[in-house]
DNA sequence: TTAATTTTGTACTGATCGGTAAAATTGATG
DNA sequence: CATCAATTTTACCGATCAGTACAAAATTAA
């Protein structure tokens, strides 16, 4: 159990910062999802050396696993802050506008981790493949949960099925992942965004 | 270039059924993804050696377009005869609906092997990735004018944007699949269908 | 029967896969 | 400086990857 930082300890330090080069892994498993991309692929854009990266992350699943978490972690997410907004509709706002910026943004690879990342992979690799179905599934389960309570805040109608609406935002979503993969820009996402809101229940 | 039924030919015949053997692949390829899925996985399965895969075939990426090919050609295929309807908005009731039944059945991998089969790989695989996104391209492309026609015809608001509209079914039709992988049921995405058919632009 | 032709099963190729053993290197501690 | 602990580099492991060489088997044509 190593801290990220060095803490004090006896022995040689460790060369890389953890972080940033899990960062590197993250964008790897992202644009190569999780069995598209090889620890050979990894060691070199990490730059580090295959013991060093099983001795900081364990292997390469745990890697993975580690590395999804930093990406819901990091500071462009969009899906848990836009749960912040004050209201239903601000909330999907968010939620979609986010999705549409930083899905198609040229700065990283297109789409969703948790949508690409293993879609379809061997059964060698369904622990990965559940994980992600169930980071889906939380997100889904979460944005139901704030729907309902934006209910009770009466800004969402109670006619509405809270469980269906966030599994229709949630099937937008992880559709616009994979037209970010088709090579949609982020005006094309912004309009299939929009239309989304125009129909968007209101109090 | 042999053709699929026995061609009266010298030689020793061919022992199994091209088109089935083909359809078991594709079976394969849709659970597993392209990279996912071995050579060994395949004959294992296909039940025919690799000498024969290869002859009949010509290697694993064009198996995969092949069977691929077969996926939107196979009886219950649902995109494109859906665009057979009579106005824009059973087009889009039949496609969602149909998008529903087919992609959550048990009989078959669920989702759409368009999506799923490989969605993120390693660069080895572009070729592979490229052709399922020039098919969701196209059919969305298809879905366009189809709905180009619609306003022709007057079923469909001549305000109404083509181009976005197709975009925003391709992007429903896309996060179905995920949502199939995700596990949802037929029931499930019936009524995400039924939710973007309520807010379908009316003539 | 024999020759020609095609497919079959077996066994193999070099490359790469994920993962690790072992020794050299680095730095803090005494 | 010597000791100890941790990480580094280098080299390797068996397994599996996609793909193929080759000869036995099966069929038609002569």
């Amino acid at each position: 159990m190593t801290t990220k930082t060095q803490t004090v300890c006896r022995g040689r330090p460790c060369a890389f910062n953890k972080e940033e080069t899990l960062g590197k892994a993250l964008e790897l498993f992202w644009r190569n999802g999780y069995e598209g991309t090889s620890l050979s692929d990894l060691t070199k854009v990490m730059g580090i050396n295959k013991p060093s990266l099983y001795s900081a992350f364990g292997n390469k699943e745990q890697l993975f696993l580690q590395a999804i978490d930093l990406y819901e972690k990091r500071p462009d997410a969009f899906f848990y802050p836009a749960m912040e907004q004050k209201t239903a509709y601000l909330v999907v706002q968010s939620m979609l506008r986010g999705a549409a910026d930083r899905m198609a943004n040229a700065d990283h690879p297109q789409g969703c981790v948790t949508v690409h990342g293993a879609l379809s992979c061997s059964e060698a690799s369904a622990t990965v493949k559940d994980a992600l179905v169930k980071r889906r599934l939380d997100g889904q389960q979460a944005l139901q949960k704030r729907f309902e309570q934006a209910q009770q805040d009466g800004d969402l109608p109670q006619h509405v099925d809270a469980a269906i609406l966030s599994r229709y935002i949630g099937t937008v979503l992880q559709g616009m992942s994979v037209q970010a993969n088709n090579g949609a820009s982020t005006e094309d996402l912004y309009a299939v965004a929009d239309m989304v809101l125009q129909n968007f229940p209101k109090a």
